[in-house]
DNA sequence: ATGGTAGTAGAACTA
């Protein structure tokens, strides 16, 4: 049993990003981190970089959309993409799932959803339900962290203004639903455990000036443990400092740090 | 923030 940290990260493009991973990853070293929206095939994700950086990875991507990677300085297990399930799109670039330190991990970027008028939408209340069929099939009893960007904002305290965004993708009762009901096969938010506040935010548009500074974001990227791997977390954190670097991500890293 | 910016592209899409 020692200290076990990770992260979540939606990079969007992990090749524009390099400049921001390295310099977070030197100051804020990790065991396991989670990334979403890479943005590269396969030949073209940086492996050398991370191994330069003393991380191995795995990755599965697409031409400018989606992409997931777990980059990782212990050995990872059990590697596999896409949610298993025969139903397309199958999930191959936006579930990436490992077996780490005895724990399960599920890498999840969620489709977004667009519109709540569109099929898109569709797509994503799917996406979660089916999500819920993968941990009824294939994780029943075991310690499993789901992680990832999650496209959703699960309550009025994850978001600034909640009055106008009921019929957003990312804030609609449907939505939230959905995402409940994945949560309820048994899974504790590992953020919220520490952190109980409202406020901390995890995105922030770019189109927003000022979004930053005047704190005006979404809490749409989560750890969520089972509850005996929630026991062993000792901490979890939003980082907001590499939103504030030179040519960042949208998004910001969520921490979580356990004893594992 | 019913507009805006960033990324991948090399125009228009996704977020």
């Amino acid at each position: 049993m020692s200290e076990f940290r990770m992260a979540s990260f939606n990079v969007n493009s992990v090749r524009s990003r390099l400049p921001v991973l390295r310099r977070w990853l030197e100051e804020c070293p990790l065991d396991l981190l989670c990334l979403q929206e890479t943005k590269a095939v396969d030949a073209d994700f940086p492996l050398a970089d991370f191994e330069t950086m003393g991380y191995r990875a795995v990755y599965r991507g697409e031409k400018s959309y989606n992409g997931v990677a777990i980059v990782s300085r212990i050995p990872l297990e059990d590697v596999a993409f896409g949610l298993g399930d025969g139903e397309t799109p199958d999930g191959e670039t936006r579930v990436v799932r490992c077996r780490c330190r005895g724990a399960y991990f599920v890498n999840t970027y969620i489709p977004q959803g667009k519109e709540i008028t569109l099929p898109d939408y569709g797509v994503k209340l799917r996406f979660f339900a089916r999500l819920r069929e993968l941990f009824d099939r294939e994780y029943s009893g075991k310690p499993v962290l789901w992680t990832g960007d999650l496209n959703i904002a699960p309550t009025d305290a994850d978001v600034t203004h909640p009055e106008n965004k009921r019929t957003h993708v990312c804030f609609h009762e449907d939505a939230q639903a959905a995402y409940r009901d994945v949560l309820s096969w048994g899974f504790v938010d590992g953020f919220r455990k520490h952190r109980p506040d409202p406020g901390e935010f995890s995105f922030f548009d770019y189109r927003v000036k000022g979004a930053l500074e005047r704190n005006i974001g979404w809490r749409i990227d989560h750890i969520l443990a089972t509850p005996e791997l929630a026991e062993c977390s000792r901490d979890a954190f939003i980082d907001r400092e590499p939103r504030a670097w030179e040519r960042p991500s949208d998004h910001t890293p969520v921490v979580g740090v356990f004893d594992l």
